[in-house]
DNA sequence: AAATTTAACTAACAACCGTTAGTTTTGCGG
DNA sequence: CCGCAAAACTAACGGTTGTTAGTTAAATTT
């Protein structure tokens, strides 16, 4: 059989992509041309086509691996036995270990998923939009029990996804700041605020 | 003189920017083609270099456009007479208000700095800089005050500089959300946080 | 009205793009 | 060791890219 032959198929072509996370991630998708992806590889421009269908795919695979992975947390938060606002605590904080362990995935989704073909680009929005929904509820519920302060639910889940991007310019000199410095503070900042 | 002359030349050239910046916006800079702007300029490609150097000058343009002007109001807002903690509000309602009025050449900036030519991209990598440098110093001088919290300033100002952008996903659909009812969240989450 | 500058045009170049076709090498199962 | 499929290769395609050269039309100056 050729199991351990797709087996290893599946290996180069997650091989592929993972470099591809990193070109892109330095390049930005439209920059980063398949022949230089290839020569990272060790191999032919050509030669990837073996392995995915096209430049198309490598974004696909980031980008909804991405959202699939983000889809599964928030789900498994929404059904969490603890008050809304812990929910919302670690929303936050999961956030910020995507951010810290597979930034370049994260960053790359963030920056390059407008090039994304059609019947997937819509696909894509649609579905962050639903996430957004999601997120927004359990501040709604949060707001409801009296354990936060009663800003509109949408304008918060944005404020807290992007602030989490912040970390992208942590992440360019690391050494000024611990990881887990810059995780407490920007937990406490969101939730507790700069001031008193 | 050729006065008039030059000051129809700058109005066009400033014009190629402008139209530039929207292009960059929606499709990127790397798929942003020369020939795509001149046709939404009603003109050739190839007309465009009477007016501009080249595509690089027009990234150029804006970033560094972008970078004196909010180097400029961080000066004018060090020099005023009011406290730590006023500045810091005064900085995050401005970034906000920038986010909102030039939504495009922001976004544009945040985005594609990276494909500055090297020796430009050294000097705006140092401009940056700088300012989160000078914006940090705000903060602890904020913190020093006993105005606001003991955080690390430099995650303070990540945090806040990152925040803002969350407005680029209301500015897809600005119904929701007015955007006083934005500014005054944000300005609230940041400052006070979510709790309590 | 003539002269000169500005700004548009056409045509083209060299480089690079993603991708395909066809062929050769590699490596494992029988 | 043979056969076969996976995965590499070479060569090339049609298209697009940023940019230049040379020319013409328009506008401004003298």
């Amino acid at each position: 059989m050729g199991k351990t032959v797709a087996i290893k198929t599946i290996n180069r072509k997650e091989q592929i992509v993972e470099i591809a996370t990193r070109l892109f991630h330095e390049k930005g998708y439209n920059a980063s041309s398949m022949r230089h992806l290839a020569e990272q590889m060790g191999m032919e421009a050509a030669s990837l086509y073996n392995h995915i269908t096209g430049k198309d795919e490598l974004l696909q695979q980031i980008c909804f691996g991405m959202a699939t992975h983000y889809n599964a947390h928030l789900e498994q938060v929404e059904n969490e036995a603890i008050s809304p606002v812990a929910r919302i605590e670690k929303m936050v904080r999961f956030h910020i270990g995507e951010m810290m362990s597979q930034f370049e995935a994260v960053y790359v989704t963030n920056r390059d998923w407008k090039h994304l073909k059609e019947p997937l680009l819509g696909n894509f929005l649609q579905q962050r939009k639903i996430y957004e929904k999601r997120f927004s509820l359990l501040v709604q519920q949060a707001i409801d029990a009296g354990e936060i302060k009663s800003v509109h639910p949408h304008a918060a889940v944005l404020t807290i996804l992007s602030a989490v991007r912040g970390i992208e310019f942590w992440h360019r000199n690391p050494r000024n700041i611990s990881a887990e410095q810059i995780e407490e503070d920007m937990v406490r900042i969101l939730l507790h605020g700069l001031s008193s």
